[in-house]
DNA sequence: ATGACTCCCAGTGGGAGA
């Protein structure tokens, strides 16, 4: 089984790339950020003719999340319970026995800005919901665009970012609060290349350079450790014309 | 370098992303 997450930035314009990546790459399920479509425009027809079924949750212009699963999925769950929030950012969802979140994970914008202060609450208030989801669903998949470099070792230039969005210590202080509820950094159980980023900025030729960020992850809860085989970020879609900024990352398991 | 690119909604510019 493979499980997939991918930012694709708006999947207006990255529908065909998706579609590409899924016939090559027929994960059994994929969550996708920044879909930046509502609802009635998101590309279902397209999506299930490839064998998928469809679970979406879309806002204009920003953010929105989707659920793609090759069976369909159970108690489907958008946003954070309790949590009052406008802007969409949570799919779940029940597929064979797993359960999965994929969430759009707040920027940011800077620390010392409103939008720090409500990254802070959409972390504690996700932190909550995952816990009380964990001892409903023992088998958890929590994947993502986090927009949290969880070591320096996920950063190009950890000097030039120190402090800086993505890398201050309360993001990763929440990070590991996720960790610490029992859930595994999927791609650090396995030996990987230095330099492993999801992330590169259009500006400044910083694909080219290899100059990102890691700030998509897949977390696996304890449970699922006996059945995880690899995970991977793939950089191939970075290289098409009009990528998006973000690569996917795939684990599998048995 | 307070930039650089891309997307969106706008409406021939500006916000947001990360």
């Amino acid at each position: 089984m493979k499980l997939a997450t991918w930012n694709v930035n708006s999947l207006a314009v990255r529908l065909p790339q998706v579609l590409d990546w899924l016939a090559a790459n027929p994960v059994d399920v994929l969550t996708l950020q920044e879909t930046k479509l509502v609802d009635e425009k998101f590309p279902q027809a397209e999506l299930e003719a490839l064998g998928y079924a469809v679970q979406c949750f879309g806002q204009r212009t920003y953010n929105g999340v989707a659920l793609l699963t090759r069976v369909a999925a159970s108690d489907v769950v958008k946003n954070i319970p309790g949590f009052d929030d406008e802007q969409a950012r949570v799919i779940a969802g029940t597929i064979q026995g797993l359960r999965v979140i994929g969430a759009y994970f707040p920027n940011g914008q800077a620390p010392d800005s409103d939008k720090f202060t409500y990254k802070m609450r959409w972390l504690a208030a996700l932190r909550a919901w995952v816990q009380a989801e964990l001892a409903v669903h023992p088998q958890l998949v929590l994947m993502g665009d986090f927009n949290i470099a969880p070591e320096d070792r996920d950063v190009y230039d950890p000097v030039a970012w120190a402090g800086q969005i993505h890398c201050t210590p309360q993001e990763r202080a929440h990070f590991q609060g996720l960790i610490a509820a029992g859930l595994l950094d999927a791609f650090r159980l396995f030996e990987q290349p230095p330099k492993s980023w999801s992330w590169w900025d259009y500006r400044n030729l910083a694909f080219r350079k290899n100059q990102g960020l890691r700030i998509d992850h897949i977390l696996l809860s304890e449970a699922l450790r006996p059945r995880v085989q690899a995970c991977v970020i793939d950089r191939l879609p970075r290289k098409n014309e009009r990528p998006s900024d973000h690569a996917p990352v795939v684990v599998a398991l048995a």
